[in-house]
RNA sequence: GGGCGAUUAGCUCAGUUGGUUUAGAGCGCCUGCCUUACAAGCAGGAGGUCGUUGGUUCAAAUCCAUCAUCGCCCA
């Protein structure tokens, strides 16, 4: 059989990938099998595969495919979310660019027309692109936050709500972004540290030349201010009682009012009061009754009552303002001043306090159960500390602003009438309803006006562990497959999706959306910095998969993915995946170039090799079940790298590996082929294309007989004795290797090896068909036991017992004298803190049998290697 | 300002909840090898007083406190 050299990824991830989905091996209809549910965090339609995307995507698949091969009935339902502001503003800026349109031109039908051809054009590459990455995802589940069956949930959730009390209309300070002209919530706003100016600013005495000086960064919203707050304690201001200042720039004056929110340090601890423009000030005007003056237009322009700044934008404003207070003499200095600025994560403009009238969740009962679930265990969180912020913000919620200023996404199902708001799940049903409160069966549709808005996108997606299944209207699916079993995605959204999830949960389910949490860290460069599209530090995905294949890339993703914490993500790791890919490709290349015959019997030493193995695979098997229930992907993964590359190939294929021109035990080599099975079973959640192909070219296979449903070995045998022995030759041979490596001894030059055995006796494992392996391995004759130190032989210590070899020529003295020195004081050292420890009278006393007799083993072992070492510096101080 | 977390080998990280022969892995580094599966490889090696200073304990990388440095979240 001729096999390639090196493995090659894109041949077999395409045909593979096809043929899994042939098989339907993805799909998923309830059953009685226990299921096993994954729901993706649906990307955004319009978006491309990113890093992040990759790791998230990579651990689901990791799981659902273990699943799968411990027999569960396996769902991984894909689909993506319509990301309202994001694919909006993508969708204005194309029309504006291609088209020449802009939003308020086309209107709310044509431009939703648009979108759509947009959402069409681009929509679901990203689905297309995960394939590539080997998800297997049950793709005829394929769901979307706009489509039917979605948005009906969606509307029979507001409409819900708004039924039981818990949604309200209310006027409120909210973040504005002037460039999308919407509202966002308060996660949808990014804070960083950026460099502004201070403006230290004279406000005069109604009725004097007096002044008093107020620092502020915005002096663009003077004009708006109704008061000038100070703290009641400052004495400086004391005097201002009942006063009042002239605003700048206008001909207005307002009240100095005492509110101890002041912070007496900032500035001159004088602040001015603009409750239009800042929430801080919203709610200080509240306490005292200020008036608000808005002069801000919905793009941030500044409208009629800004005065001289009128139809200025607001940051030509401020510098407007800088010159008029300067010319008139009111601008004391102004300052450079570092300050936390709010961005808008989709447009980056920065974000505007505004009063604006929108739907509210009101939190207050709907947190509850959902903080309770995560407090008593009832979902877990993976890391366990997550529950640490969560808990935070869950104790500190504030209602939830729904509403936003958008086309694209759910129309809100409110009518107005009048002065009346009718929410019904159509327009219908509002009718209806407006008619049956006017008592006015002539109503019609044209009576009622519907809510501009949409919903937030989040507000579709916190349906999703119900909507996906239909599970306001059927029972058939969700009656099985809810609760899900293990939501994975990163910690970024555990406010903005996770824990709205959980609320929505038990808000429509009275029960846990998911069973566990598994939080994965954020994809960083080597500089820590978050990887973005913004900075460009982003690899390409789809180039690193041509690059390393799907495989590799995964293995490279897993393998520093540890739940929570950051990723460093390094291109070398995909190398290492690739390269991983590589070694078990060659390895069957060397068991499909074995020539079998059938009566050959097995030897000694292949009988060991089998034990052994068999043991390895069920220690390993055993250990991956445990990392698994703790989510330890990254680590169960590089344990299993670690077997099958030391373990497998470089010593067990290496022991049986029959010598030139020979032949092999046909029933060796069909235990073989089960160990190699095994190995590509476990192995094929983290890296399913070159597993398959493996397990593929292993045998003959029937149509169906894959790998990526084959069962997982069993965890029967476990050999302890044939582990620990093996661990001892192991040992041996690698200090014969290294004697050889030192002084230069060729491994054509085979060599005598002794043991100082008392009795005369060898141990087992030094004997039969461990001789064989020892032969092998560091090129040995039997070895032998002797009860002294035969005259000229070089010494040296394996586990606890002393070896000599025959070394001839290649004795030097003065390096073996360096070498058994440096031994010594390792020894010596050893023993010294041992004995410190029993010599400790309390610890002998206190400490728990087990643990000092484990110290007194020490002591013995110590003392017997330090004999030893000083037996041999004698015999050499007798040679030289 | 409130909170969370980190600090272990040159780098990236494990260390299963205080006790495995004086801390493990991968990468990188050094030495020797194109040995007939694999140079995307093989064999061997060097490298850490577990951030600081105290404390608890018979016993601390592990628990507590302080400080230092860094990161993140919320306001």
């Amino acid at each position: 059989m001729d096999i390639s050299k090196h493995f090659s990824p894109s041949e077999t991830e395409d045909k593979w990938y096809r043929h899994w989905m042939d098989k339907g091996y993805f799909q998923s209809k309830p059953d009685d099998r226990e299921p096993y549910t994954i729901l993706i965090p649906p990307p955004n339609v319009t978006g491309v595969l990113h890093m992040g995307h990759m790791l998230n995507n990579t651990i689901q698949d990791v799981l659902i495919r273990r699943a799968r091969s411990e027999g569960k009935n396996a769902c991984w339902v894909p689909g993506t979310d319509h990301a309202s502001i994001a694919t909006e503003a993508k969708v204005v800026k194309w029309l504006r660019e291609e088209k020449g349109f802009s939003k308020g031109e086309l209107g709310r039908e044509e431009f939703m027309k648009y979108a759509w051809e947009w959402t069409d054009k681009y929509g679901g590459i990203i689905l297309k692109q995960l394939q590539k990455l080997g998800a297997s995802a049950d793709w005829d589940r394929t769901v979307f936050t706009m489509d039917e069956v979605r948005s009906d949930h969606v509307i029979k959730a507001f409409v819900d709500l708004y039924e039981s009390g818990k949604l309200y209309r209310g006027l409120r300070m909210v973040n504005w972004d002037p460039e999308a002209k919407t509202v966002l919530s308060n996660e949808e706003v990014l804070y960083t540290a950026e460099q502004g100016k201070l403006y230290h600013v004279r406000y005069k005495l109604e009725d004097s030349e007096e002044y008093v000086v107020i620092a502020t960064t915005r002096p663009e919203t003077i004009v708006a201010d109704t008061g000038v707050a100070v703290h009641p304690e400052d004495k400086k201001y004391a005097h201002l009682k009942g006063k009042k200042l002239r605003v700048p720039m206008t001909d207005r004056s307002v009240p100095v009012i005492f509110d101890d929110y002041v912070d007496r340090e900032f500035g001159s601890g004088a602040l001015k009061i603009t409750p239009a423009h800042d929430p801080n000030d919203y709610e200080i005007g509240l306490r005292h009754e200020l008036e608000v003056v808005d002069i801000f237009n919905p793009d941030a322009t500044v409208n009629d009552k800004g005065g001289p700044l009128k139809g200025l934008d607001r940051f030509e404003a401020r510098d407007r303002a800088e010159e008029l207070l300067e010319q008139a003499g009111l601008l004391e200095k102004v300052e450079d001043h570092t300050h936390n600025v709010g961005r808008s994560e989709r447009t980056n403009s920065v974000v505007e306090p505004r009063l604006s009238k929108q739907w509210y969740v009101n939190m207050k009962e709907i947190v509850k159960p959902a903080l309770e679930a995560v407090e008593e265990k009832d979902i877990e969180f993976f890391p366990e500390n997550m529950i640490n912020t969560y808990r935070h913000w869950m104790n500190n919620i504030r209602d939830w602003c729904i509403s936003r200023q958008l086309w694209w996404g759910h129309r809100i199902p409110a009518w107005y009438c009048e002065d009346r708001i009718f929410v019904a799940e159509n327009e219908a049903q509002a009718l209806e309803k407006a008619r049956k409160e006017f008592n006015n069966p002539n109503l019609t549709e044209k009576d009622l006006r519907q809510d501009e808005d949409v919903l937030d996108t989040w507000f579709s997606s916190w349906l999703w562990p119900v909507s996906v299944f239909n599970g306001f209207r059927s029972k058939e699916e969700i009656d099985y497959y809810y609760p899900t079993t293990v939501l994975v995605t990163g910690w970024d959204i555990i406010f903005l999706w996770v824990a709205r999830m959980i609320m929505a949960g038990y808000e429509w389910r009275g029960e846990r959306p998911f069973r566990d949490v598994y939080f994965t860290g954020m994809v960083r460069d080597k500089q820590r910095r978050k990887m973005s599209k913004s900075l460009g530090n982003s690899p390409d995905a789809l180039k690193l998969i041509d690059k390393y294949g799907a495989d590799g890339v995964r293995f490279g993703m897993l393998s520093c993915s540890p739940a929570g914490g950051d990723l460093l993500f390094d291109e070398n790791l995909c190398e290492q995946g690739r390269n991983f890919s590589n070694k078990i490709w060659n390895a069957l290349r060397l068991v499909k170039g074995w020539e079998a015959d059938p009566n050959q019997k097995t030897n000694d030493a292949e009988g060991i090799a089998c034990t052994w193995m068999e043991s390895r695979i069920s220690q390993i098997s055993v250990e991956m079940d445990s990392n698994f229930d703790q989510y330890r992907i990254s680590e169960a993964m590089i344990k299993l790298y670690s077997v099958i590359w030391n373990d497998f190939c470089s010593w067990y294929l290496e022991i049986i590996k029959p010598g030139k021109g020979k032949t092999i035990s046909g029933g060796l080599l069909e235990k073989t082929i089960g160990y190699f099975e095994d190995l590509m079973v476990l192995l094929h959640p983290f890296m399913p294309f070159v597993t398959e192909e493996i397990w593929q070219n292993l045998r003959e296979r029937k149509y169906g007989e894959d790998c990526i449903v084959a069962e997982q070995p069993g965890r029967g045998v476990m050999d302890e004795e044939k582990l620990r022995a093996m661990d001892l030759v192991h040992n041996l041979v690698t200090r014969i290797r290294e004697i050889r490596n030192k002084y230069g001894i060729p491994f054509s030059e085979k060599l005598d090896v002794k043991v100082e055995c008392k009795g005369g006796e060898l141990p087992s494992w030094l004997s039969g068909g461990y001789c064989q392996i020892l032969e092998k391995f560091a090129k040995v004759n039997p070895i032998q036991s002797t009860p002294e130190h035969p005259e000229g032989w070089m010494c040296f210590l394996s586990g606890n017992s002393k070896y000599f070899v025959d070394a001839g020529k290649h004795l030097d003295l003065e390096a073996e004298k360096e070498r058994l020195l440096k031994e010594k004081g390792q020894a010596e050292g050893f023993l010294k803190s041992v004995e410190k420890k029993l010599q400790n009278k309390r610890f002998v006393d206190n400490a728990p049998a087990k643990v000092v007799e484990k110290e007194r083993k020490k002591q013995e072992d110590g003392t017997e290697r330090l004999r030893i070492i000083n037996e041999s510096l004698k015999e050499l101080q007798r040679l030289g």
